[in-house]
RNA sequence: CGCGGGGUGGAGCAGUCAGGUAGCUCGUCGGGCUCAUAACCCGAAGGUCGGAGGUUCAAAUCCUUCCCCCGCAA
């Protein structure tokens, strides 16, 4: 039996789906010597240098931070070392940990992913599992080993996507459940009740790093296919086409059965949204927001925009 | 000094380049019509044109400066 007093853990991580795992071993008791996390960068209008959201919370908590540029420099290994961490925890932190530092402490490196391991597996896992129409993901913690996301797995939690639901929605829902899976994992851990399941390589995905042209849009796919776009990129980085030549962003549809037209054509425009032809069915559209303007209900839009039955989205 | 768009009655936009009585599509309120309607007709209210200076006989419009929103880029 270990107590989390004991376990003299580095927490790695930088944006603020990490925050919540970082409370929950903040508040399990567990002392956490130290937060890495990425440099400052300049980021935004303007491109101010801005702290990540871990920084910010480490400084409040008086925990010291660590920024590496690059993590697998000697240097930073040894600083590693010699802060003699019992546990790593690393959640959407940026950087591969090398071998050399997966090694460092004697509990391992454990790392939180939001997807059901070993299907997506990467970067965008919570943004493809909608692209790709899954009706459930979740939450796995793993030791980390060399690969990408490749590790055994520890706890897995699964939680339904609803047929609405944005990437920003379900982005939120599993950091708060990565906090409350790490804490079982601990919890586990510290009884020594952890049972490792090595990943089936066979079933495995991949979900990397969204691109910008993720986002844009083929009218010519179906208009299932066209919702899981447009709520797998909600809020960001957006599904996007063209009109008269400007960028107009699309959020809030829902695929409708319907005869079919040409792809892209406007079949109606009203109160209720934009109706867009599909390569299969229809697609409404609720909300929509073109380059420089505010994002808009289809009514407000509708009401500045000439835009009418007939008219084409490229 | 990263690039760019924008702040105009309650909403979304036009008007700004070539200063001179504030407009459009809606909404709201009152009245009418209709079996009925996100329908139609008649009428009304509602704006210091983001803030502050300046130029001018005259500024939404030109000049200076500040604040806020957004797209790209990250």
């Amino acid at each position: 039996m270990i107590q989390p007093a004991d376990l003299r853990t580095v927490f790695m991580g930088t944006p603020d789906f990490a925050l919540p795992t970082f409370k929950s071993l903040i508040g399990l008791g567990i002392p956490v010597i130290a937060a890495f996390t990425q440099p400052d960068r300049p980021k935004g209008r303007g491109k101010s240098v801005t702290p990540p959201p871990v920084k910010c919370l480490a400084q409040e908590l008086k925990i010291p931070v660590f920024q590496p540029g690059r993590l697998r420099e000697p240097a930073t290994v040894e600083e590693i070392k010699s802060l003699a961490p019992d546990l790593i925890v690393v959640v959407a932190y940026g950087q591969i940990l090398p071998q050399s530092v997966l090694d460092i402490p004697r509990f391992g490196c454990i790392n939180v992913h939001a997807s059901l391991l070993p299907l997506y597996r990467g970067a965008a896992p919570i943004n493809k599992a909608i692209m790709e129409g899954e009706e459930e993901t979740g939450i796995t913690t793993m030791y980390m080993d060399a690969g990408l996301d490749t590790g055994d797995m520890l706890v897995k939690r699964t939680v339904p996507i609803s047929f609405e639901e944005t990437a920003g929605e379900l982005h939120e829902r599993l950091a708060v459940m990565g906090g409350e899976v790490i804490a079982e994992t601990i919890e586990c851990l510290c009884r020594d009740e952890l049972e490792p399941v090595a990943q089936d390589d066979s079933l495995s995905s991949y979900a990397p790093m969204l691109k910008k042209e993720d986002g844009l849009i083929d009218w010519t796919r179906s208009a299932v296919n066209l919702h899981n776009q447009v709520r797998g990129l909600d809020p960001w980085p957006g599904a996007f086409c063209r009109l008269n030549g400007q960028l107009l962003k699309i959020f809030r549809t829902f695929p409708e059965q319907g005869e079919t037209g040409k792809p892209g054509r406007v079949v109606a425009a009203g109160g209720e949204g934009l109706r867009i032809f599909c390569g299969e069915g229809i697609l409404l559209i609720r909300e929509l927001q073109l380059a420089g303007k505010k994002r808009l209900p289809a009514a407000d839009f509708l009401k500045g925009q000439p835009l009418s039955v007939g008219d084409t989205l490229e």
